[in-house]
DNA sequence: ATGAAAGCGCTAACAG
DNA sequence: CTGTTAGCGCTTTCAT
């Protein structure tokens, strides 16, 4: 049925023309030099032999593979499943095949991987690893290969990027406590050399000014990494400190359910004793115990929109350095409630 | 620093040799038809130059890609992503590239990325699509593209595969059933067109009937498809029919969901009145309220085995057809507990 | 041990 | 509108 082996002379052959008329006469773009007829009995004989053209070949030739790279951290993280599904599906609706790979945030492997796709020629790179030194990045972009980031800000460069806008989700978070009574706000950040965790800490400070609230440092603690654990780690210290707060905004889920099993262990309620707020809208926070209140991000969407920019650059290498943000919104569920009086 | 456009040509140069003395020196396999300091020549010139080999040339010549297409039905369903990266993992120890393509079960669209795939060359194939008809499977490997099935049966076939051994995993569920004293055990099972949810029905039954149970077909119910709102929906109708139960074995764990849903919505309590075991131990399983007991998959070493098993297929295909079978394990959490008196 | 020559399958000038 | 020619970058006989 497929057959490996129909070249496109086989192709000429059949329909008695050259190889190279048979080439034009496939390709769309090329298609309207050639006779209607001609093209007629190409196409025809194309189908009757079952050709598909050899896409090694042709990118050998034309320097296009149609092929983009994509840089995660690590695919397991429920965050990025949705997002790699937005950019395939986008990538494939323009006839792009996506490769991907898994960097578990080791700046080793990320070079490895970085090397094998250059090898490969993809035509594009879209980059979810979270590291706020771009060196790596920007050196691509000066060797013309298109580069977009992606969940990720770009304070320090102008690589164009996608993410949902977090000054505005923190906003979010922030104004559903202080609407329910909540003054004294903890916020379990994440990790400060990922430019998430970094704008999520900033936008916290910022708002609980805004709301005209002192930003306690006290109230602040920091987790090592966007986990369980060190989220847990990180409330526990927040708690041991002894300072006074109703209500926690965690910079993701994960933290939030660290959050969880730590305020379980010492006794206190949620949102009873203290109300909870995550980030992300992760599958399955509807079904935490209590079902988390957290702030959604499009995920998909997110990764539709990379797509579409990376196409955009590689057609026209012009398009200037965008910044896409794209709004989240909050999704309220059980783990807040009234500031305790 | 990546220089886009050295080629083999230039480090010959370089070096002082022609480009295929240069081609031999690089390739490990035919380094040693080379004089050792010409090797060391021509190596010093490529580094000194950072040449890069073509992979899309050196494909088109050899014939072989040195990258493995994989299918599957949806990324976001949480089974996969530990799948995907077992395998991106062993691959890229061989220096093997990655493309993946979902198939939302579609079977146009399956025939469309399998078609992508094979035009890229893709040295082999592995499917983690759930369908039972394995047609174009098969023409594949008459057509000499190594096909490995993962996370599915292969009744009707011999195509390689590695799965966990569902037949084992229903036999601890329902043997802890038993053992806590569970005689009327219900199962909301998977489709029946999905290898998966027809093997783990049929283990069901054999497993009833081997611990001595009337494996009553009222107390089994089928849900359309792997995700909570078809379990919820066929939970419901499980309760609607009126027969007794005090313990349900669910397909998987996202049924599981389903049914603690129609649990609570009905007033039963989880494990007081009812228990109930999952299947996969997907992440946060362990977070629901109440925790699930599941049934553990061993997801990233199937990954791992199944590339490792491609690999073996890809240099000597001759390697007979496997079936790997790995052997699940019983997480016991708190969703299941005495049968009630 | 190395060089010469050919060619993988395709596209892109350049003629005509 | 179509054929000729050349070559993308690499590997691989076949000579030497």
């Amino acid at each position: 049925m497929i057959s490996r082996s129909v070249t496109l002379r086989d192709v000429a052959e059949q329909a008695g023309v050259h190889p190279s008329t048979a080439s034009r006469a496939l390709n769309p773009d090329t298609r309207s030099l050639v006779n209607a007829q001609t093209v007629t009995r190409v196409v025809e004989a194309a189908r009757a032999l079952g050709y598909r053209p050899n896409s090694l070949a042709r990118g050998l030739k034309t320097n296009r593979t149609f092929t983009v790279g994509m840089l995660v951290p690590d695919l397991t993280n429920p965050l990025f499943p949705p997002i790699v599904r937005g950019i395939e599906d986008a990538l494939g609706e323009a006839d792009y095949t996506l490769i991907l790979a898994n960097t578990d945030n080791d700046s080793e492997k990320e070079r490895a991987v970085l090397r094998t796709m250059l090898d490969r020629r993809v035509d594009g790179l879209i980059m979810a690893t979270a590291r706020r030194q771009l060196r790596r990045a920007e050196a691509l972009v000066e060797e013309g290969i298109p580069v977009v980031l992606v969940n990720r800000a770009s304070d320090d460069t102008d690589l164009p990027s996608v993410a949902a806008d977090d000054h505005v989700g923190i906003g979010l978070a922030v104004r559903h406590l202080t609407s329910l009574g909540h003054t004294e706000i903890a916020h379990v950040a994440g990790p400060q050399d990922l430019s998430t965790g970094f704008a999520r800490y900033q936008s916290f400070m910022a708002w609980m000014e805004s709301e005209g609230l002192e930003p306690d440092p006290d109230r602040v603690v920091f987790a090592d990494w966007f986990r369980e654990q060190p989220g847990a780690e990180a409330c526990a210290a927040l708690l041991d400190r002894g300072v006074d707060f109703t209500a926690v905004v965690a910079a993701n889920d994960l933290i939030a359910i660290g959050c969880y099993d730590v305020f379980a262990a010492r006794g206190l309620r949620v949102p009873g004793d203290v109300s909870v707020v995550g980030y992300n809208d992760m599958p399955f926070s509807d079904k935490l115990a209590p079902p988390l209140t957290t702030v959604r991000i499009p995920h998909r969407a997110i990764g539709i929109r990379s797509a579409e920019l990376m196409l955009a650059l590689i057609s026209e290498r012009e398009a200037a350095p965008e910044a896409v943000r794209l709004p989240p919104t909050l999704v309220v569920r059980d783990s807040t409630g009234p500031a305790p009086s």
